[in-house]
DNA sequence: TGATTATTGTACCACTTGGTATGTTATGCT
DNA sequence: AGCATAACATACCAAGTGGTACAATAATCA
């Protein structure tokens, strides 16, 4: 009964994951959302709820469609295996060449709207400086004979800078002191030595 | 000459560096700023420059004051001393318990306005689902006989995931495919197996 | 004291935000 | 055909956004 639906509801959500996944939530806006999926407010609304309804549903596609490689490897015959599958599968969800970079899951309370695009350049930048800073101490560690010669200081300085990372976003959940402290513990089990 | 401020500008934008830390810069309004700091706008404005001007200024103060161990740190004799000196320290800023959780730098472009932080929940709650997974996953290595017993598969899982965080930031600040597998590259290189 | 100058408070600007009321158009059922 | 129903498009809402004009106020200098 009564009129029909003009847009496909299954197409126009695998846009809305474009658009959120690229802004986050409050960086896209419902201008932003109906202008990608090509429908109108009224439309969006009645088909989706409200925005927050809209992001939920975002979230299960994207789980279901890009993360469904994480159960998968789960059940790999061992736990090594399992965990580099994960980190393997996942990297390459993160730089998927037909979707905005980055995860939803992160970038959803993480990225921001155009307007302050110069800011978010600004805090890459400061990032990058510190890791070279990293780099280059390693490498006069190198010269001090206390770094490995087939140890590629730039690897293990974006290592350090990716838990550095993680603990943030740790942190900015919440999680406590010693939770950060137990990552250092493992994150640190393994560090180079010049054999001699 | 002229009629004195009324308001000490370095200890508003201490005040400005709080609230950027909890928000982010986006998630941060003007009257969040001027209600916290307890100065009007226009003050604000003749004070600081606009919103992005402010930013960079707490941004300024923030390495300062609370980043400036990593300068030190980067001195230690060795380099393993100097690299676990710096994952402490930032443990410790992060969870600083006279601030707001987590970095500004991360936190600027990730954090959220008070209005989303349903879905800012929802987000770390699906994050926890998947750390479960994990640490169970390894249990079950570990009555496999695949994962030593004097390993806590809960640390390991706490470790796996914030690389994968770290990842995830990595990549929505435009990294490449391969920078992500170089970090995996150096997460796994040590991984615990079972002694026989 | 009087002129100058910088800061203050109030009130405002245009614009965008998430969300809707409403009338119109197109469909299916009887 | 005629009625009921659902999606359509337009136009709108109150509230909040970053940013400012302007007049009143308080200080210093001559």
């Amino acid at each position: 009964m009564g009129r029909h639906r003009e847009f496909d509801p299954d197409e126009a959500l695998h846009i809305a994951l474009q658009v959120f996944r690229r802004r986050g939530y409050e960086g896209t806006s419902i201008s932003d959302l109906t202008e990608a999926m090509g429908i109108t407010r009224p439309s969006l609304y009645a088909t989706f709820g409200n925005k927050e309804d809209l992001f939920r549903r975002t979230l299960d596609l994207y789980e279901r469609q890009h993360l469904c490689f994480a159960h998968e490897a789960l059940q790999a015959p061992t736990a090594r295996e399992a965990v580099e599958r994960l980190l393997r599968g996942y990297a390459d969800v993160l730089t998927d060449p037909t979707s905005p970079p980055g995860c939803l899951g992160v970038n959803g309370a993480v990225a921001c709207s155009a307007a302050s695009e110069p800011i978010r350049e600004e805090l890459i930048a400061r990032r990058m400086v510190n890791e070279n800073n990293l780099r280059d101490r390693l490498e006069k560690a190198r010269s001090d004979g206390d770094f490995p010669d087939d140890e590629d200081s730039a690897d293990w300085a974006r290592y350090i800078v990716s838990i550095g990372l993680g603990m943030a976003v740790r942190a900015a959940s919440g999680a406590s002191r010693e939770d950060l402290h137990r990552v250092v513990d493992v994150a640190l089990r393994c560090w180079p030595t010049v054999s001699r």
